[in-house]
DNA sequence: GTGCATGGATGCACGACGTGCACGTTGGCC
DNA sequence: GGCCAACGTGCACGTCGTGCATCCATGCAC
């Protein structure tokens, strides 16, 4: 009866199929749960209901609601990586990122809008906020990298990790600051204001860190 | 007989001093057993018998063993930030920056051997990064309006967070690749080697970190 | 010193979490 | 069709974290 239209799928067999679908389902839910009830009022039974599937499968894929909550996160870091990697080899590290950032944040799939939303939920839940930085601890190690081979220097060198890391972190400041004035104002900040507000924050690192003591 | 020779205590009566006395007891307890037998196979129970309190009691002090543990950690972090402002004004904010690390790495008190523990321990427990990530993120902000009354700047602008976050992911970086030394060699890095070491990252930061792509 | 109010310590109970284990089912492959 | 590996599921268990009621030490007023 029609079998093996599709032989083994695009990409793996039903299985590999099944699993991402699961995963994503999973994944989906828990977001759109914690969005609508708050993290704290969520059940990872409450989750497995969502998705259709048993708690102990839950568990398969996930060791924490957080963890579900954050994976959205984690591939809004991972696309950030990519993007960063596709842009010309000519570009300067931190334009390259600057301009890798904006492409994520503009970008209109759906990943864009439940990044967005899974960042507003962390501003909202202190509850997250360790497991998003780990999130974003674990990408620096694959930012360092992508550094790392943009201007040619090995990968145990210090520059690319630091360069990595002060990135993570001015991203993080600059998103958090977008994000507060969402809180305030009642319309969503444009990503014209983001652009400029990472641009000043790049432009920042760049230019020298250090200022004279003293009020000078 | 006797009463009141110590009136009230130093600080501020019996029961504060029986409460510090209780929490450092656990932290202490917390700490000692997650280095010797590894945080994971530690038990809030286990740590509350140690300090010799109930199961009960210790969650009035801390809501989790990875709490209780990296409570050392805190004191760390805070006693970076206190350093740091009592630095000669004069300074610019990445020297004084620089020289509050080395004080508190360098100081022989008791706080700064159980420092390097948990720094190891960290190291050797993925479990606890998240919440040491969340420990350092909160001193960002005492650590960002240090810097902001440093450098004579309101405290919502954007360049002492932005210092503040990148100073902490500096420091970060550079105990890391300390630390790795450690485990790969037999002896103890030296601090003249983190001097070295942190001063470099400080150098870099102030430079300015941008470098152009194509290996250039 | 005596009684009283307060705050911390403790025990208890309960729901949620996270994992090891065994079993049934399904997909992949000959 | 038949075998095998991988996945989903239920079960049991230990641990976690918290609300609540209770007991006791402390501090205080007199």
């Amino acid at each position: 009866m029609m079998a093996g239209v599709v032989p083994t799928g695009t990409d793996g067999g039903r299985r590999e199929r099944k699993k991402l679908a699961t995963r994503a389902a999973l994944r989906r839910a828990a977001l759109r749960l914690a969005v609508r009830n708050g993290v704290e009022n969520v059940t990872v039974e409450r989750i497995a209901d969502e998705a259709d599937v048993a708690l102990r499968t839950f568990f398969n894929y996930f060791s924490s609601k957080e963890d579900a909550v954050l994976a959205t996160a984690a591939l809004g870091a991972e696309a950030l990586v990519a993007r960063f990697r596709a842009r010309p080899p000519a570009e300067s590290v931190l334009a390259a990122l600057r301009e890798a950032v904006l492409e994520v944040m503009e970008s209109d799939d759906v990943a864009g809008h439940e990044h967005l939303a899974v960042l507003r939920l962390i501003r909202a839940a202190p509850s997250l906020l360790p497991q998003q930085l780990c999130v974003l601890a674990a990408q620096e190690d694959a930012l360092a990298e992508a550094i790392a081979d943009r201007v040619g220097l090995p990968v145990d060198d210090a520059y690319p990790r630091l360069c990595a890391t002060a990135a993570f972190a001015a991203l993080r400041v600059t998103l958090d600051r977008w994000l507060a004035r969402t809180a305030d104002d009642g319309d969503p900040p444009t990503t014209a204001l983001l652009r400029a507000e990472f641009g000043d924050a790049v432009d920042t690192l760049a230019a020298g860190l250090d200022r004279g003591g003293a009020g000078s």
